[in-house]
This record gives C-alpha cells, sequence and structure tokens, in this order.
DNA sequence: AAATAAAATGTAAGCGATTACAAAACTGGA
DNA sequence: TCCAGTTTTGTAATCGCTTACATTTTATTT
C-alpha cells in the first residue's frame, strides 16, 4: 500500500509530491483540483509520486488559501437524546458526501455554555452553522450575524422568529395532541413538560396543549402544569406530584418520549393501569416508544429527514451564497397503545 | 459588545489587530498567547483593539504555524445507541476544558466507511485518534501507525491484542453473566449477539457466554446463537426463530440492551411472563434498562468514564509525547428483574 | 516554415497565524 | 555621561496549500 516509512516528524508536502513528480506544486494542486486539462502523462507522473508518498492534502492549510466552506458546524443541547442524534447522523451522512466535514458539539441545555460553543466553532473556521430552537440570549445570533456566518436553527418552526429556521410547529403539534385527548373525552390533564427556561420546544410544547384545552373550555390549571429536566426518574417523581394534587386526573401530556417513559413507568409502579385507569402521550417518536408496553401514542418527528434538510439548506447557503431557506416540517401523531378513553 | 460591523467579505486578522493597536503582529502574537513580558501599557493597548475589532483568532491558521495539537479525532459505530453518545460526550467536555476539540464522525459499522473516515480525520489534522474495538481491516492500524499519529481503541479490552485499549473485557463480562444465569438454574439458553463481522464486542461476548456454558458442562448449541442488527425489531424475529428451534430455553442472553428491549417486548406480545417462564439479560446499562417492565438485568459499563479516560490518554500523548497507555476498565452486573429462575 | 492561437506548466504572492533573530528602549553602576 | 545588561518590540521567514499571471509547449493555420 502506502509504502515508504517517513520520518517520525516531516509530513509529506505538496512540494514533496512535486519534487518526486518532477513538475511543479501548481501542477500537482491542479491535479488535486482536477481544474484546468494536464497531460495524461503527466497525471499519471503525478499519480505514482501521490501513491509512493502516501500523499494527502492538509485540509487546514487548504482551508486557509482556499477560504472555500470545508466545515459546518452544528451546536445541539445534547447528543443524549436520540432525538438529536440521529438528526445529526443525518447531517453528517448527507455532508460528508459532498466532502464538508461536520463539527458537532453539545451545550447540555445551558445558553452560555452554546455561545462558547459558537464562538469555539466560528474561530475554527465553520462556515455555516445550525443550532437548535430559537430561545437564546440575543448576543449568540448576535455574534453569528456580526461575523457573516450562515446559520439556521432547527427542530422548531415559529411564525414569530426572524431566524431561517428548518423545523416543525411544535405549538400546532401538542394542539393537535390536545384534540385528539378532548376527543378522546379526556377533561382533566396534567402536564409534565420540559424546562421552558431558554428552550422554545418545550415552551411551545406547553403553550399548545394548554391552548387546546382552554379553547375547548377546560383550561389546565398552572399546579398541574410541571417542568422537569428530561430524565425518567424527574418525570416519574412529577407524575407522583401530579396525582397527589389531583386524584382524578385521566391523562398526562408528557413533553417528550423520555418523560413519558419516566411517567409510564411509575405509574406501573403504582399499578396504575395504562391506558384504561390513565392515559400517557409523549413527543418526539423515538425508538423507545415502540418498546414500552403499551407502545408510546406520541408525535412523530421525521427527525433525519429534518437533519438532512438542515445540511442541504447550510450547504446551498454557503455553496450559492445565498441566505438560508426556511422549512417548515411535517409531523404526525402516531396512536399507538397509551392514549385510552376515561371512564 | 463587539460593536463596528465589519465588511461582508473580510475577517479580521492579527494584522488588523496590530495596526489598530499601533504595534506589530508578534506583539499581538504574544499577547494572545501571554508569552514573555509586555508592558502593561501595551496589553491594554492590544485590548482595546481586539475588543473594538471583534477579534477572534484563526485556529486553522494558528495550527498550520504552530503544528501543535488543536484537535483530536473519534470515530464510532452509531450516535444513536447511547452507549457511544454519552461516552464521546463526556470526552468532549473534558477536552473542551483543555481547549482541545474533538471531531466525531460515525461509521455505521462499516470497516471500510471507518477507513475513509480515518483519512478523513487525518488530513484534517487531528493530532490523535479514538477507534471502537479492534477488530478491523489491517490496513487502517496500519495507515495511522504510518502517519505517526497516536491513537487507541475503546470498548473493549483484549489482552492479545497489542492495540492501545482504554475498554472492558467483553469475554469475561459475558462469562460472568453466563454463571450468574448458571447458578440461578438455567441449562439451556439461546442467544441474540450482535453482528459479528468485524465488530471483537459481539464476538467477545458470545465467546464468553458459550465458553461459560461450556464449562460448566452445558454447551450452547450453534443453532441456538443467532446475530442480528442492533435494532429491536431484528431482535423480536431472533427471539420468535430460538423459541420454534427450542420451545424449552429457560433463558435468552442478549448482546446488547437494545437486542434484550427488542426480546422482552416480542416476549411479552406472545404472551410470555418474563422472568417466570423466560429470562433475558442485556449488556450495556443504557438508560432503558430501567425503564422497561421489569427492569432489565444487564452489565453496566461506565462509558462516560470510559470516555474521560480515553480523553485522558490520547492527551498525554499528544502533549508529552509519550506513547498511549492502556487501561481496563471495570465492569459489573445490575441484578434487577428479567433473570429468574426456571422452573 | 512562419505566425498565431491554444494548451500545459511554472513562478511567486498570498491565506492568518507563530517565532527565531535582530533591533530598540530602558536599566543602573562606574 | 557612557556602557553593559535587561526588557520590550519589530522584522521577516515559515507552516502547506491555491491561484493570478507569466511563460513555455504544442497544435493550427496560412
Amino acid at each position: 500500500m502506502d509504502a515508504t516509512p517517513r520520518s517520525k516528524t516531516t509530513r509529506v508536502t505538496l512540494q514533496d509530491v512535486a519534487t518526486e513528480a518532477g513538475v511543479s506544486t501548481a501542477t500537482v494542486s491542479r491535479y488535486l483540483n482536477n481544474q484546468s486539462a494536464l497531460k495524461p502523462e503527466t497525471i499519471r507522473e503525478v499519480e505514482r509520486a501521490i501513491e509512493r508518498l502516501g500523499y494527502y492534502p492538509d485540509l487546514n492549510a487548504r482551508a486557509l488559501a482556499t477560504r472555500r466552506p470545508s466545515t459546518l458546524g452544528a451546536i445541539i443541547p445534547t447528543t443524549e437524546n436520540a432525538i438529536f442524534a440521529e438528526g445529526v447522523e443525518a447531517m453528517q451522512s448527507w455532508l460528508m458526501a459532498r466532502d464538508i466535514m461536520l463539527m458537532t458539539v453539545s451545550t447540555r441545555y445551558n445558553p452560555e455554555v452554546e455561545f462558547e460553543q459558537v464562538r469555539r466553532l466560528v474561530a475554527h473556521g465553520v462556515s455555516a452553522l445550525m443550532l437548535i430552537g430559537n430561545a437564546r440570549p440575543e448576543k449568540t445570533i448576535q455574534f453569528i450575524r456580526s461575523h457573516n456566518i450562515p446559520f439556521c436553527t432547527a427542530w422548531s418552526f415559529q411564525a414569530e422568529s426572524d431566524n431561517p429556521q428548518i423545523g416543525f410547529n411544535n405549538v400546532e403539534a401538542a394542539y393537535q395532541m390536545g384534540e385528539k385527548l378532548i376527543q378522546s373525552g379526556h377533561r382533566q390533564i396534567g402536564i409534565i413538560g420540559g424546562l421552558t427556561h431558554y428552550n422554545d420546544r418545550a415552551t411551545d410544547r406547553i403553550q399548545g396543549i394548554r391552548q387546546c384545552f382552554a379553547d375547548h373550555g377546560h383550561p389546565i390549571d398552572d399546579e398541574l402544569v410541571l417542568e422537569t429536566p428530561y430524565h425518567p426518574e424527574d418525570s416519574a417523581v412529577a407524575l407522583d406530584q401530579l396525582l397527589a394534587k389531583a386524584p382524578s386526573l385521566t391523562a398526562i401530556f408528557c413533553g417528550n418520549d423520555v418523560l413519558a417513559a419516566g411517567a409510564l413507568h411509575r405509574a406501573h409502579e403504582r399499578g396504575i393501569s395504562i391506558p384504561d385507569e390513565l392515559s400517557i402521550t409523549g413527543f418526539d417518536d423515538i425508538a423507545l416508544a415502540k418498546i414500552l408496553r403499551p407502545q408510546l401514542t406520541t408525535i412523530h418527528l421525521p427527525h433525519r429527514f429534518m437533519g438532512e434538510m438542515a445540511a442541504q439548506a447550510l450547504y446551498d447557503a454557503v455553496i450559492n451564497n445565498e441566505p438560508v431557506k426556511s422549512l417548515e416540517i411535517p409531523f404526525s401523531i402516531r396512536d399507538r397503545g397509551t392514549l385510552g378513553k376515561p371512564d
């Protein structure tokens, strides 16, 4: 294969290849970027030199010289929730096929960390950025804008935001789930949502479901709306609290599938039969949703698709130098086993 | 904040800052790298210039000039399995605190893709690499070695491998789970393992459990050892096959928690009571394990810890220019609800 | 065969940083 | 006041690549 062992320290450079092939660096570079015509003979010569030396280009140096996009950045709250992991992985494959690297970093839902990560990625020369959601301190977007870096937000689509967005309408989705609940006969429900601080997805979902119930004449009391971190244990505690406050609840709307799983688990522990005695709804439709018993009634989101669309939007933006186009992604309700009719 | 809006195209460079501050680029650079002493007055001048211009260094250019490590690479099979996602996230935090960027890419369990990704990351100038497991075509490690890039493998620790490894002994872990099964009275079990092709974790786990049962005089028949992709649906199918072949099985050893979840789900569908009629064991102890009913009996691995250790090992290697030190990570069995005694 | 156009290659100036080495500006002691 | 010894700062080469422009080769036309 790439035979000759080279010195410990030095790297094989374009120059080395050029010398080996008996041509100039420009010619090798042309070969690499298959631009203007080279003599077949020269091509062969260069190819052999590259082969012999085991040369591969230094992409940083290239980026420095061309100022052409070679990496994009994605900043997500966490990779632990499959919801983002899947989307980012899809983004990555899509971009990689076009020879663009995706740098992914996470923030643990902390807006200050997010700001730091933005700076870092920008310093690293990413030519575009994807962020999750629209809620964050102003300075973050300001910083991105002031550096003329194309960006989009994803996993959320809010008519009122002027960010370029590749996402779905969380309010509407929650609202529709609400209608489903009402249709099934539920009148008094509790909510276990995510922490809404700087999290528009969590905020919108709660707002959507409350709006819906209010519109139908069954407003949800403030004290039946709980916010917790996205962990099953927290959700379990929340369920207990909810049931303590209002034993007559017939359904729990959860801000995502992880919370729903936690609630479901706790309900089982308490010997509550789902969905006969209590209905539970999720949000996201992660793989987990189909493994639980009963399978989770939840809202399906095409995460991979969304990731690809985001990748494409940013790609187009940096390649064609256009503004990033927003795109609203559709969702759908997956009616499975945790939503039933109250007695 | 960083006030003055700058031209669309140009980037603020060291030179700009130098001019603005009325000093040379060397001085600004010195300020940035807080090396030799600068006059307090000069420092103030430079700071103000940086502030005014909103300057931040181009890390690629810096990397080019210094040839000092600024990014490491991690190549994992997939981010969709929480097992890797968690570990990598821990790596990342650890490194970020030391101002090193981690570039993560995934391979979808394809060794050719992995090779490609290695090349890519190397071209991108990562100064060290982490790979998952030891099983892969020789050329991959050869390539890394030939470029004098420090690396380690993780999630697997095999005495016979001469790679630097930060991982645990999969054979031994599976063996211990086997002893637990035998201790509980199981004599005839089936195995649903991952695809062993270029996957030493899957291979070792299967080997460990078989070895154990063989050692105790109850060898497991070849046809009761199935390999499937890591998806619950595949595992469900596998369970059906196993039960068709040998209805008298009293337990199923699964290669990871996802497979266990799939088997568990299918068992429920078939009305098989777990663990009374059938025991199921998992491997990894992902968050899911505690949400299932019954909670999964599985092998706990400190993923975050492993990630941090890998980060540390590579960091030490690139900073101090030492060889990467191997480290065996301990595991432990979490005995929960899916392992019972056969009738 | 000479003149001219087209094709292929080479030269050298960047890209944005760092860092030897050199020069300038201060010290303080005689 | 002058000189040696420190501090502080500047000059310019360099990292590995791309690319505008210049130059040489080759092909085409007359």
